[in-house]
DNA sequence: AGTGTCGCCTGAATGC
DNA sequence: TGCATTCAGGCGACAC
């Protein structure tokens, strides 16, 4: 499910829960996520204390003080609840691990897909491991710019599409994000990247910064299944442009729908892209 | 090395 | 109502 904005929402509202305090122990129901959750897990961060929490591209990072770092990722429908009066739980469902904290709180992770992933770095090496060695900048850091994206864009040969969704070119965005971000920049999804100006690239910049700021202040988009970790709903999806949108207009759409035929759904290596023709060239 | 396709798994929506 | 089919926010293995 979750591209930056959401796995951000989550980060933020797991870090006051968990910072700086101590997980009792791990509770595991399904070891067998997209990739198998390490044996090892509960033995390695048991009575652990989380000293930071930290986001890089769609992955959470929990920095333990034993200088080990689980990492979380949420796959496609994975959510994290945070339980607080604990004797009311009653195990949901897909819900394949605890983290039990020593201050009574419970971190539950439920995931019907199965697609997450929640393993074991450590301190010293985690930025040489895949996929952290090969990952590219933070959209909303100072890596981020117009040099880099036109460097990293130089010369290939696959659509801006799928160039931006690849997370060695720049991290945390997925389809939804691409989507908008291109409509917002006015650059179709069809172009090819190498192809694609720097004029258009010093606008794509931008494009995506605005997008992801806003997602994070809408608290995510939610579709089918996505929740903060509160509990409650993002609401991003109220104001897309172009996704999820086949037929319909576009924003400021001025053009007779009736024969443009609104926003166009195209399928590019097996993912819907929503573009407008109009405004995207 | 770069690029495209497939499969992982479940549930919701759609079509017959 | 029931059943089959299609599709979904991601990623990694694999083939070319």
């Amino acid at each position: 499910m979750p591209e930056l904005p959401e796995v951000e929402t989550v980060l933020r509202g797991l870090k006051p829960v968990v910072e700086n305090r101590i997980v009792g122990t791990i509770v595991i129901h399904r070891y067998d996520l997209r990739i198998p959750i390490p044996a090892d897990m509960c033995q390695s961060l048991k009575s652990r204390r989380i000293v930071n929490l930290e986001r890089r591209g769609k992955y959470i990072l929990f920095h333990f003080n034993n200088d080990m770092i689980a990492v979380l990722h949420l796959g496609m429908s994975g959510k994290i609840d945070i339980v607080t009066d604990t004797s009311n739980y009653s195990r949901a469902k897909h819900d394949h691990f605890i983290l039990k904290m020593s201050c009574g709180t419970w971190i539950v992770y439920n995931d019907p897909r199965r697609f997450g992933m929640f393993y074991l770095l450590d301190r010293i090496s985690w930025q040489d491991a895949k996929p952290f060695s090969k990952m590219g900048p933070e959209p909303l850091g100072n890596g981020f710019n117009e040099g880099a994206l036109i460097k990293a864009l130089a010369g290939k040969k696959c659509s801006i599409k799928s160039a931006l969704l690849d997370q060695r070119v720049v991290a945390g965005l997925g389809n939804i994000y691409v989507c908008e971000a291109l409509f917002a920049s006015g650059v179709s999804p069809l172009r090819l990247a190498g192809d694609v100006t720097a004029k258009d690239i010093a606008l794509l910049v931008p494009a995506i910064r605005n997008v992801l700021k806003q997602a994070i202040k809408a608290g995510g988009s939610t579709l089918k299944d996505y929740r903060k970790a509160d509990g409650s709903l993002g609401y991003f999806q109220h104001q897309f442009g172009v996704y999820d949108r086949a037929g319909k207009e576009c924003p400021g759409c001025i053009c007779d729908i009736q024969q443009t035929g609104g926003v166009q759904r195209a399928v590019q290596s097996g993912r819907s892209s929503f573009y407008c023709p109009q405004v995207q060239v």
